[in-house]
DNA sequence: TGCCAGTTAGTTAACGCTCGCTAACTTACG
DNA sequence: CGTAAGTTAGCGAGCGTTAACTAACTGGCA
């Protein structure tokens, strides 16, 4: 059900930074819900109340706007950094649980960005790189980072750190990915902070070492893994 | 690096079942790394080394072939069958262990069928549907219907069974979708049963009650979720 | 066995349409 | 009035699709 904007006999005429901030947002929308190749610049600008050849004067290709969008999106400041100090602290509650609720919210309130990067990675689009590089690497290598610093403190069980932090961040991720791409939003009818409580209980539970198991080697070998058929 | 089959002069003439299906694979990888929009029907035709009208007696419209790929593939046999003896015996590892493995050695050997189901839920197109109807909500009910006993019988912790079994499937698409869309195979140089390994273990470690617990009232109320900022 | 008609798996060539993009022109505003 | 924000009109290329044609295979008959 697409608001279908018909646009007016002559459109508003702005300056040129406020129609340019006006287009990334909504060709992002576009792009977002048709991916690039399935996106038109016919659409975007009707979509946008102006002609194509409108477009063409804030960016020289279709190409061009979709880099924009991925570059603004890109030089968005660092999410990761207000859990730092919940992490030098050792609040595994805070770090994990705030995290997840961090990332649920903010999908929920944009689902844009995340079909964004969808799309680019499956159309293989080389803009998928860097975000996957900066960002995405960035929280795996911060939680990976914090839960080897938490199994040589004896706090966490010996699970390879950067499978640990996949698996965190695989629940959060995929739980996204069902609700806003699959649009199975009403299979899941729990708030964001009881499904990031759910998620955080079963992992910290399943990555602490209990107490009976801390008086013992700090260094235990994990016992070998069963062969699965 | 595409692999540019060029077409002979003539190419072998086949009996129409044979060619049907061979159109049939070569469409769905073409439509696996393209998307729908993205795959045209002179590729296609291309990649098998006929012309696009010769692709247009087996199939009436490129829709057509998509369909007929889909419904071949939601044709394939129920993989959350073999599971059943294990779950009625309440082997957890053989449940948990046996589906994660299945599922990364499965996509692992041919990940066009992920890749489909997420460009087609992406693109909006209506046939990813059926798919999510019979294949993913099986897996799911399933898992949560286990635990869901496994909770009763007081081996389980209480936590929401549907968004336990999501954070478990969660962890395994997750990583999938890293290693298979994004690119990131050499991130996680584990082998599957290493990595079904850890996922297990995480899981049902977060979800067993420990034997304290158990001799402790059953239906105990879990305490009340700490707020996320 | 040898030929040949019917069927079937393919081709060539082109259609109407939409795509990304552009040159040339027009109008609102400080 | 000059400039900046818009328009109209249309280009060449590539899209899905089709009509009309052709060559390879197959079974039946002399």
């Amino acid at each position: 059900m697409a608001t279908r904007r018909k646009p007016p006999i002559r459109p508003a005429r702005m300056p040129a930074d406020v129609r340019r901030a006006d287009i990334l947002a909504i060709a992002a929308r576009v792009f977002s819900t048709h991916g690039f190749v399935g996106a038109t610049t016919r659409d975007i600008a009707r979509e946008i109340g102006i002609t194509e050849a409108a477009l063409y004067r804030y960016f020289p290709s279709k190409e061009a706007i979709y880099t924009a969008i991925l570059d603004e999106r890109l030089a968005a400041e660092d999410f990761v950094a207000p859990y730092e100090d919940a992490a030098r602290a050792g609040d595994d509650i805070a770090v994990f649980g705030g995290l997840a609720h961090h990332l649920l919210e903010m999908v929920e309130r944009d689902p844009t960005f995340l079909r964004l990067m969808l799309f680019s990675a499956l159309e293989g689009h080389q803009l998928a790189r860097p975000f996957q590089e900066k960002r995405v690497r960035r929280l795996r290598e911060f939680l990976a980072g914090y839960i080897e610093r938490r199994t040589k403190s004896g706090a966490f069980r010996d699970v390879d750190p950067a499978l640990a932090a996949r698996a965190f961040i695989g629940m959060v991720t995929d739980h996204l990915i069902v609700r806003e791409v699959f649009g199975q939003h009403a299979e899941y009818p729990q708030s964001n902070a009881e499904v990031a409580e759910a998620f955080v209980s079963i992992f910290l539970r399943g990555m602490r070492r209990d107490e009976r198991e801390r008086t013992g080697a700090t260094a235990k070998r994990r016992r070998a893994p069963r062969r699965f058929k």
